[in-house]
DNA sequence: TTTATTTTGTTGCATTTGCAACATTTTACA
DNA sequence: TGTAAAATGTTGCAAATGCAACAAAATAAA
């Protein structure tokens, strides 16, 4: 995952942010970051913690959208935020940048020495999101629940293919991202260890084939 | 949708394209257009046309990952075309536009006058990207079918909730577009008739709630 | 170290869904 | 305009899945 100031120095990323009027704000943990700060196009990024989209549906249940991690991004070009139902909660302690849309080429910024880097950066990051976005409606797109698993289990094998790798997050989580029920999902698991498919041990995962 | 060339005139499109090396090709229908390209990371417009994003499973069938119609973009560094089981196939007459990543900041470039109107016109399309795919997740992660058809009724009803509308695809196509099987959707779309949630009229449908 | 919270495991059952296999209609194209 | 191809409509049936409702284990918090 590229950052947004890779490959830049210290001394110029507080620069690039002066002159970018980037503005930095620490939220404790279960608040509503975008009650007030919706008023122009601008991009979000989570420098610690974790921020959720979240929808509100009309029966009061929640679905979680999108799960925003350290060094990602997010915003109202990208994200469905303009919606009054979707909010977006801390889920910890979470540091967020905001730069406005308009002043990623204010007259200023792109005399700065490191704005070509900068510009690349951000490039290359939103690249990312789609290609992160793909691989997502890769799996969600496979209709059963043990086609989603082995091609989350393909991806998580890297294209090298390890056999032999530990999920990143929890199977409560894995259903979550997967959109199916997790119970369902354990039952899928048992039945591909039972068959040879695969071992676990854990968030193990162990490839038989 | 932009379009990466947006608010540039043509004199400057021209002088823009040639500095950033831009290649533009015309293919015919049903050619495999990644076939030869994959060497650096690029930007690949399409100009006129449709291409398919298409993976061939182990058991011979045909996934469509993605379809990019007139003025969208893919390329290396969004899709996982680097995968050799993806195959990008065009889908009528279809001209497309690459534009290799490095050329983006290349030392010409920077210095030409529409430069930060194209880099702010390909920063807003990449966003638009993952807009795009985010509402497709939407979609993709509603339980039922039920769901997804009125998630994406909801959608095409628009901010203002417009009762009625055209759907701009095949009944074939969003059956793939929801992934779900569509006979089963046609089934459920019934369903929803019968009970009095929506009407339909070859692809209009109005919503009776 | 307790206690509270979250995650994981398990199972029966009703429902949803995919699949197959058609007929029919509409659209594309030679 | 006639024919091929694509889209739509329909249905029975088997399989997959969500849901509910637990117990147990593991983690986090006080």
């Amino acid at each position: 995952m590229t950052n947004l100031f890779e490959n830049i120095n210290d001394k110029n990323i507080e620069k690039l942010k002066r002159i970018l009027k980037a503005n930095t704000i620490k939220y404790p943990k279960n608040v509503n970051v975008l009650s007030n700060v919706k008023r122009d196009d601008f991009i979000a990024l989570v420098d610690t913690g974790t921020v959720q989209l979240e929808r509100s549906d009309y029966d009061g249940n929640t679905t979680i959208i999108e799960a925003i991690g350290k060094g990602e991004m997010f915003g109202s070009l990208t994200s469905s935020i303009k919606n009054e139902e979707v909010s977006c909660i801390t889920k910890e302690e979470t540091q967020i940048t905001y730069i406005e849309y308009n002043q990623i080429t204010n007259d200023e910024i792109i005399k700065t020495d490191s704005y070509i880097l900068f510009i690349k950066n951000l490039i290359k990051l939103l690249s990312e999101q789609v290609s992160m976005k793909n691989s997502r409606i890769e799996l969600l797109t496979q209709k059963t629940t043990r086609d989603k698993l082995l091609e989350y289990f393909k991806l998580q094998a890297g294209p090298i293919g390890n056999k032999s790798f530990t999920i990143p997050i929890t199977f409560t989580e894995l259903a979550n991202y997967l959109s199916v029920d997790r119970s369902a999902m354990t039952r899928e698991i048992n039945y591909l260890k039972e068959e040879g498919f695969i071992k676990t041990n854990g968030r193990k995962i162990t490839l038989l084939y």
